[in-house]
DNA sequence: GTGAAAGCGCTAACAC
DNA sequence: GTGTTAGCGCTTTCAC
């Protein structure tokens, strides 16, 4: 069905060793019979096969990603930034979604190493070392971990500096007065999570502040859950005056439990929130934000993978991009 | 390195066609070797080669995706829903955004056509038979195309029925009144975007309105030139009293011009939008929309993929899912 | 049911 | 520079 090298070859007039040469773009090959080769390969129609090469080669020139879910817009910018460097790199990304499930991020890891990716972007389901990310690593693929790092896993990881930027923004609003600040996030086993959680307490302790437990709303990771989450911090005879969210979607369910409450923004409770989207700025008042630099993070990602593709055999190196805190009307600062 | 079948057939005691047979799942094994075969390639660790399988056998198992660009939700979300059907059917999903550019569109496929896709999806930049298509069709590479057909190209298309959609959000306004409607959208080359012009069109010459096609503002498809498009609408003296914006993309940009220009929705100007955000109810007046079941559009393209995957030979089915008019606030209707 | 042998289409030594 | 010759790891006849 398809040409082959060796068509091309005969056509051609020279060894299927030169034509493979000239088509694959390595070895020597004289400018005439380079130019032959070509001119038989377009007339002939000839589609070079990355799959025979990648078994000869044993290169495939696919890149591996695992993230939660593409729908999440952290994910799909961060899987764009990603893409934008590695796409003129000539890789291919193959792209799969975990929901946070350990035994379906194993599944799929998995299936991309049999399926020979050259390198693997994934995002952790857990933060502890699981055998499935440690043979990989073992087995000397290139691995870098996004958004969050994993324990005792000596590999590159990009991420944000969630600490500090969840506790600029419980610093902010304690600068504001307020004392009773609540927190929805989703589960501290993610470690990105955890880490913000970690940040919203170092901010009181800075302040003087006890952590009050009832204060914080640890719940699963969709919409639904943040509506729960802050429902509960809610409902509750003493309120907090302000509340932090973990990130976006808990932001989407604490403001829907904020209005179906008849609560009002940032009167009745103030609010500030992990992530920065399109719709933020639609809403009245504006939400106040950490900001992560979510295309930055993909590209980060992307070029570590690409130096370890290249034979950077350097220290594994954990890159921290810094997080921009963005004052709008949510907070009550204004 | 890896452990190959031929490893493990020795072990086991077998010739590599058995242990071939066991591990690959296809031809008679006796079950008392299989077992054994089974048991020395887990203990020796082996993990099934799907390049060398590719080769030998000319299926992959992988499908190429090609959307505008994954960030846009819609593309996100039809991704999930086509990742939902193909991946627990074996196949690997390749990812690509051509940022509706057509060289780029045609870089992508050929890429993927390269790496042996069993079959693409893709979300055609232009409506017109361009090569890199036609002869993908033609080669019998299964297609399904996404959002939108492609003129004289014989292939499945899932979609939704966009005229309809659009002029019933428009027919809606009219009921409500309005005279002087108002049109932000992309590009009419963009076949869905045509559509929805035409269902704006529809609507209007059946409420015996003449189309004022100074209304009318096309313009690129970013939400910063949604925000072009709908000034420049809204600083005429005689400005529409009510738009309908073509995608999600156009509404962003609308809703933030008029905020810009201090006017109130839908006192000043009555709003309707395509597509459905979490973001729509979050707004004040909530976004009355045009919905379009978004997951449902990537898992039926992926479920007539694997038809064609699995042989289906029958004629080349258009697939139109309808859409939901939501009514909220931004209408003017409540 | 199992084995032998011939590829799949390409890369990679190595000799010329 | 070019050709020869082995594979890469698996599937796939086709005998037995």
């Amino acid at each position: 069905m398809g040409v082959t090298v060796k068509d091309v070859a005969s056509v051609a007039g020279v060894s299927q060793a030169t034509a493979a040469r000239a088509l694959g773009g390595y070895g020597y090959v004289s400018p005439v019979a380079r130019r032959t080769i070509e001119e038989a390969a377009r007339t002939m129609g000839y589609r070079r096969h990355a799959v025979a090469r990648a078994l000869a080669s044993k290169v495939t020139h696919t890149v591996g990603l695992v993230v939660s879910d593409i729908e999440n817009p952290f994910f799909a910018a961060a899987a764009r930034g990603l893409s934008d460097v590695l796409e003129p790199a000539g890789y291919t990304i193959l792209l799969a979604n975990s929901d946070e499930d350990l035994e379906r991020e194993e599944r799929l890891v998995e299936a991309f190493r049999s399926r020979r990716v050259d390198g693997l972007v994934v995002v952790p389901s857990v933060a502890s070392a699981t055998p499935h990310l440690v043979d990989l690593v073992a087995a000397g693929v290139p691995l870098v971990l996004f958004d969050r790092p994993v324990r005792k896993l000596d590999v590159d990881v990009v991420m944000v500096d969630n600490k500090q930027g969840a506790s600029n923004a419980v610093g902010h609003l304690i600068g504001l007065g307020h004392r009773r600040i609540g927190l929805v996030s989703d589960a501290p086993e993610i470690s990105s999570s955890a880490e913000r959680i970690a940040g919203y307490r170092v901010a009181l302790r800075k302040a003087g502040i006890a952590v009050d437990e009832r204060l914080i709303a640890l719940t699963g990771s969709t919409q639904a859950d943040g509506y729960r989450g802050a429902t509960a911090l809610l409902e509750t005879r003493d309120r907090p005056t302000a509340i932090f969210t973990a990130n976006n979607m808990m932001s989407v369910g604490t403001l829907l439990a904020l209005r179906d409450l008849g609560l009002r923004i940032p009167e009745d409770v103030a609010l500030v929130g992990f992530d920065d989207l399109e719709w933020t700025t639609l809403i009245e008042p504006a939400l106040t934000v950490v900001r992560q630099p979510v295309h930055e993070i993909g590209r980060r990602a992307g070029e570590r993978l690409l130096a370890r593709l290249h034979g950077d055999r350097s220290a594994a190196r954990r890159t921290r991009l810094p997080t921009e805190f963005v004052v709008r009307g949510s907070c009550g600062a204004r």
